[in-house]
DNA sequence: CTGTTAGCGCCTTCAC
DNA sequence: GTGAAGGCGCTAACAG
């Protein structure tokens, strides 16, 4: 009584199209790609047959048959910058370019140091002279992306992530929303310290929007809602050691009533380790140092951007606008995770 | 320099192999498929000759050429019981045959109503005759379930999700560690009432072990972290609105100083709506009315199970055991998600 | 401009 | 036991 049954209804093939309009089933692949010449009548007649039946390419036959591989560009940092975040996201990368090997794909990736301007300039460029179909790319150094604007050919479709750069001509950004995630760590530390006591926020990237506006959320959240007073400590974008030393005594000697910190980024667990207990500390990513701290009571709440669901997502719609030529989305949003020592197993 | 190719090493097709054999591609999907009959000499040459080469299956040829559809059946709650959570559970489970339409799939769905033990069994019983090649099931009904223990036929793959029953021969179970969900609500209801005043907790449908657990998970917590007075609330299973109405004032009418309510499940929302702002509420499930709620501030924390998510993971794993005849683990959890309202947004 | 044909890798049927 | 052949739906190369 309650059976329903869910049966893909047959679905309608070229030869049935050439059938009915009367061609052949080459002249109907022609109008579908939209290759080779067509007199404006069949065309009209196969394209009104095609959407009446309502028509669909059979992926699984068509990429059987293709032979030939789609190049896909990837554009990273380096796999161990940033405590190994990028290597997350090359991995979720690779995985779903597993998962869908059947398509024939040639991924290449091309790393660069998130710290250099001339090496990301120098890489985009390599990937561009490989002449992809497909660039994925994690824009964070904006001024150089920027500089790429009008050097992107036709036939070659971008999709950015983890960042964006709404004023490039890119298909497609996946990522989360930094400023909301700011002030889901605002609303947080918030309620981790009741409105007592004084706030310190880190400032690192200064040129990355991404982590920036992350800062600028949280700091938002609290002014609004509270009266604490907040603090920022900017860190020069090479992360050394020593600054995360010099800088954790600095906080702690200008605020004897520190109750929290946040840190925007996945460096967290080297301020954690170096301030007392009592201070509550929020940071960024899921990495290896932090999920110790996080079980450990040192960091209290991490905020996780999933990266290799990232990467995955990515890749996956880089496919789909590539090669099965469809439509995607302008802005994929990606989930503001909230991880603390009591579900973090459920996140591994 | 930092360029790397990830491409598909060759597969090795079955015509290959039947060369390499000196026999007929015939002969060699016979061992492959362990159907016919093939003489022992041959068949180990073959199978040597994959193993050496590392065969596997073109699934999209295989699907491509296969004819016959495969069978399988769903039996879960009717879509709009428990705030229409099911029918969420069973749109990622459309959703995901939908992705996977190439596989030639017949999937029947077999609701039930959740609070008839009777109407499971006939379902149940149902969705077996149909014989089909797998069966994806919510076992809430524990007792009932067990019955069918035995009833199971070789040909035909069980798989569990939503919640669990180890002594039940399933394949695998995915869904969320009940216990844990509940010990993170619990710590997220201790730094929001900041120990103190007296907690209640709803504990509704008694024969249902997963939202059991996730209340024991949750007091558990509170008597290991704080010292609060934690009392406990009978629900009926079936849930009426007047019992929400009467349970709301008789817990406000023995508690002056309550500063926590936790509710197990998506009917949280009728609590929130009956008690005073100042009571910290946290409940279960990314319901419409939940929702709602949570972004007006009525109810402070949700853990959302991901119901669209859970769904299409249980289909392709059903799938993944059923036509690609894979291993699939016994257990895959899902995240704990904390929502609140900062963070809500990016979850829709 | 249009039709024909040979695959892609696998599955199935039929014949020997 | 085994081989041969046709076909799944689509692509691409080759004739006209």
């Amino acid at each position: 009584m309650c059976t329903l049954t869910h049966s893909g209804l047959k679905m309608i093939t070229i030869k049935e199209i050439a059938e009915q309009a009367g061609v052949s089933i080459g002249t109907v692949d022609r109008v579908i790609h939209d290759r080779g010449r067509v007199s404006e009548k069949t065309k009209n007649k196969i394209h009104s047959i095609m959407e009446k039946e309502g028509y669909r390419r059979n992926i699984v036959a068509s990429q059987l048959s293709n032979s030939r591989k789609t190049l896909l560009a990837v554009l990273i940092p380096h796999p161990h910058q940033n405590d190994s975040f990028w290597g997350m996201i090359g991995d979720g990368i690779r995985e779903a370019g597993e998962k869908l090997s059947y398509f024939k794909l040639d991924i290449r990736f091309y790393y660069f140091d998130r710290y250099s301007p001339v090496n990301y300039t120098e890489q985009f460029e390599e990937a561009l002279n490989s002449n992809p179909s497909g660039l994925l790319v994690a824009p964070i150094l904006a001024e150089e992306t920027m500089k790429f604007r009008d050097r992107i050919p036709e036939n070659c479709k971008v999709v950015f992530f983890n960042s964006d750069l709404p004023e490039f001509p890119r298909l497609s950004c996946i990522g989360q929303d930094s400023y909301e995630s700011g002030r889901t760590a605002g609303k947080l530390m918030h309620i981790l310290t009741g409105d007592r006591g004084s706030i310190a926020v880190i400032e690192v990237n200064l040129e990355d929007y991404h982590i920036n506006t992350r800062a600028l959320g949280f700091k938002d959240y609290l002014k609004e809602q509270t009266s604490m007073a907040i603090s920022s400590y900017y860190l020069p974008p090479e992360n050394r050691k020593d600054e995360f030393e010099i800088t954790a005594k600095k906080i702690l000697s200008e605020h004897r009533d520190l109750t929290g910190l946040f840190v925007p980024n996945s460096s967290v667990h080297f301020f954690a380790e170096r301030l007392p207990d009592n201070v509550k500390i929020i940071g960024f990513d899921q990495v290896e140092a932090n999920t110790r701290q996080l079980k450990a009571g040192q960091i209290d709440f991490l905020i996780n951007q999933q990266p290799r669901k990232q990467g995955e997502l990515a890749l996956e719609n880089l496919i789909k606008c590539t090669v099965l030529q469809e439509e995607i989305p302008i802005n994929i949003k990606l989930p503001i995770e909230i991880l603390c020592r009591e579900n973090i197993n459920s996140y591994e």
